[in-house]
Parts: structure tokens; sequence; C-alpha cells
DNA sequence: TTATTATTGCAAATTTGTCGCAATTTATGC
DNA sequence: GCATAAATTGCGACAAATTTGCAATAATAA
């Protein structure tokens, strides 16, 4: 197996990027972990990568198609792309906000390929995303519910 | 065919949810109209609902499954849900950023059953974008590369 | 109507994401 | 290696987006 490090090397070389200490950093904060937000990522890297270099360095690495980014809820989360782990897609859990990857089958994808040649567009990605309630939640929580005196200027679920 | 402003009465009556004025202008502006985005929602309702009531407004009917919001590239837009459309989702073109809708067939929706068994998760929702180019830009358009002297502290996307 | 409870508007505070530019690091050619 | 050119960072200042507290106002229930 490639070391992940070796892996981004050879990325950015291969897009005559420069192979920076920063960019090290900011793609170990990313690397096998779970998708996380912005925030999170300018967390691990403080101290040690400023905040502006850190959106920096994420930006060019979605247009390296090095990260990837994913909304859950309200918010987005990053995550190393499919070069990097395996293409997958992702299962929110609404009560708990745990993500569950998967991978897509072959006749999902075919079904995709059927869609976008039905209307002539060429495809150059796509994302799916699932939510709902992980069996944990699913057992210990009733139906989600709105209720009359839940305050409602909070954001939606996670 | 129904009302839709009777179909957000109808929706915000069976969650006891108040049905208010600025809540129908929200409403409003949304319906029968293109995704927007937050910003041209809240143009939309200028001088009739102020920008923290939209964002409270939009808040609570995500919560409801009134609105959905799509990732359009870099950014976000909201549109009205299933209920007041119909299920659907988009194929974005990257050059153009055109958006064009297309319905989902039977067997994709079995496939996201089957996969959500198979990890005992409870289904409650899911979005499917498609990213690639129109028939129109596929045929004028080179495909896109990262240049060594780009400028990168700018946003990817389109 | 009146009383009660939920929702709004407004102003202010946070949070997020950007920008310009000097200082520092990489990459390159001896 | 070492000097030089080119690219990348850190910083501080901004700008935009989103959230909050709270008093005023509108909706609901009796």
């Amino acid at each position: 197996m490639v070391e992940p490090l070796e892996q981004l090397h050879t990325a950015l070389k291969s897009h005559n990027q420069s192979w920076t200490r920063p960019r090290q950093i900011v793609f170990s904060a990313l690397a096998g972990r779970e998708p996380q937000t912005m925030h999170e990522i300018v967390s691990a890297c403080a101290g040690q990568v400023d905040r502006a270099s850190v959106y920096r360095i994420i930006s060019l690495f979605e247009r390296l198609g090095i990260v990837e980014r994913l909304q859950i809820g309200w918010k987005y989360k990053l995550e190393l792309s499919d070069a990097f782990h395996s293409h997958h897609h992702h299962l929110t859990c609404l009560s708990c906000g745990r993500v569950i990857p998967f991978d897509e089958s072959a006749e999902l994808e075919g079904h995709l390929q059927h869609i976008a040649r039905s209307k002539n567009f060429v495809i150059q990605g796509h994302q799916l995303e699932i939510q709902g309630l992980c069996q944990a939640c699913a057992t210990k929580t009733a139906p989600a519910q709105v209720h009359k005196k839940t305050r409602n200027d909070m954001r939606p679920g996670r």
C-alpha cells in the first residue's frame, strides 16, 4: 500500500504544484478521518498553519481533486476524495449526525450514465447523499417531530 | 390542482406551526422558481421580511421538509421540496452553470433502499447531484485544466 | 375580546471566507 | 551546496454570511 503522503506528493508534482510543509499538515489533518468541517481542520492545524492558508490549501486541493466537500445538513464537510480513499457516498443520521460511508453499485453507476445520456449530458462527477436514522437512533428515538414548543431559531438537524 | 399557499398552510398546521404573513411571503418567493440563493430570497423579500427572519423561516422550512438546499458548485441554493414540486434531482453544467432537473427511476430508488437496509439505516430523504457538461458546452468547450500560473487563492468550480 | 404564546424586526455580535503584501519557503540553475 | 527566481505563507484588515438577544407585534386559544 502506498503511503498517503507519498500519494499527495505525486499528486502535487503531477500538477506542477509545490510540495510544502503546510500542505502536508493540512493533508494529514484530513487523512484517515471522518469528513470534517472547515473549523475542525483549522483547529487541527492551529499553530502550524494559518487560517487563510488552510482555506487556500483546501481550495487548491479541491481544484486538484484531492478533497471533496459534502453537504451535511446546514454545513459542509471535507474529506479526501476518491483517489485517496475509494469512491463512496454517505448515509447521514439526522439524529446523531453520524456519517456512514457506502460504496456505490455498478448498476447505480449505470443508471446515472443512462440518465445523463438521455439529456445529452457528459458526466464529470456526482454526489449521492442519503439522510435518515442510523440503527441506534432509529430504535431509541421516536420518529422525529417538530414540536410546538421547540425553539426554532436554530439550524435544522445535523 | 391545489393552491401552493393552501399546501403551505396545511403543512404548517400539521406541524402545529403558525400561519404567518412572513412565512407566506418567503414561501411565495420560492414558489414556481428556479432554485435560489439565500441572497436572492432575501432580496425578493426586501422591505417585507427582515433578513434574520428569512433565515429563521428557511431554517424552519428545512426542518419541516418544505424546502431543500442543493449544492451548486461552491454555493448552495434553495428550492421547494418534493411535496411542493415533484421529486427530482439535478444535472449541473460545470461550464455554464445551467441546472437541468431529472426524475429518478424506480430502480434507482430500489437501490437506495437496498443499500440502506444493508446498513440498518432508515431513509428519510436523499439527494443526487450530477455535474458535467451540458450538450452546448460539451461541444464548444475543451476539458478544464489546472495551469501552473493560475492564481490559486480563488475558489474552484465553474 | 383578552390573555397567552409564538414570531418578528432591529441592532449588534459571530463566524466564515478573502485580500494585499511583506517575509519565508521551495524550486532551479550553476 | 549556494544564489536567485518563483511560489507559498502568515498576518492583519476586510467583507460577507449567519446568528443572537430582546422588546415589539402578530397569531392562537379560551
